[in-house]
DNA sequence: ATACGTGCAAACGCTTTGCACTCTC
DNA sequence: GAGAGTGCAAAGCGTTTGCACGTAT
């Protein structure tokens, strides 16, 4: 269940690839999917490899340039207790928390006032490490 | 894009393996992957198959007998925007809009009142229908 | 009797990876 | 020229699905 840390190369690369895989990533707003990166990319790199695009996401989230809006691990996870609650995922060992804090006052009605779309619920997850991983 | 609702039977039945499955869910706070629910409904009926043990899982989050941790679609979407913010995401046609409304203020060190974990960002999602799907 | 649920195995589909080659630094 | 990055294709792997059979109502 541990997320395990690959290896990474001493320094990084300039290329066009990656250049471009940026350029698109901050280009857009819509929160795209690898393969609508990919497609984007091939109009100016028509060469390039959905494998690329992949590798390079991954590094540049790593790097921090970017987010992936995803859980840590490619499986999901169930919780039995379907009332609405917060959690706390470790990000080092994946273990996740139900935390029994009260639920934020308004929260809804405060987001509420930035969309137009209608708001049903929310979810709130903290990240960090859990005791053991942070005790290592 | 669209997240297509499914046919669901006029009627659910009661059955050993859906009994038992919620059973083994609402039994642990482990936050369970499907795999490792199959494995312990297994102790119990050794025959059941993975994939009842999926579509099953699914149908008690529909009703609300569970959450299932994970995003509505099956696949990554980035974020070019590496600032914590905010997301709007829409149930029915999952497109995700950032908000731009300013983080809630000090709601790590309230979650840090409840967890033995070191926090180290969080994430804040709201889910809904966004104005187009909420308008047919 | 009806039609929902199950077991099994194959199919799916997004993502990762091995390998030989190319390109930066 | 060392080693990071790429393209291609195959493999990985959690999840879904088709089908024939079983079973709750």
């Amino acid at each position: 269940m541990s997320i395990q840390q690959q290896k990474r190369p001493r320094f990084l690369r300039h290329t066009r690839q990656r250049e471009a895989i940026l350029r698109v990533l901050r280009m857009t707003h819509e929160h795209p999917t690898a393969d609508w990166i990919y497609q984007e990319v091939r109009k100016e790199i028509p060469h390039i490899s959905l494998g690329t695009v992949y590798r390079n996401l991954k590094i540049l989230t790593e790097m921090g340039e970017a987010q992936e809006m995803s859980y840590g691990s490619s499986y999901s996870r169930y919780d039995g207790d379907p009332r609405l609650h917060y959690h706390f995922v470790c990000d080092d060992c994946g273990r996740i928390e139900d935390l029994e804090m009260p639920l934020v006052e308004g929260l809804e009605a405060k987001a509420a006032e930035w969309t137009d779309g209608r708001i049903e619920s929310h979810r709130l997850e903290f990240h960090g490490l859990c005791r053991e991983c942070n005790g290592r």
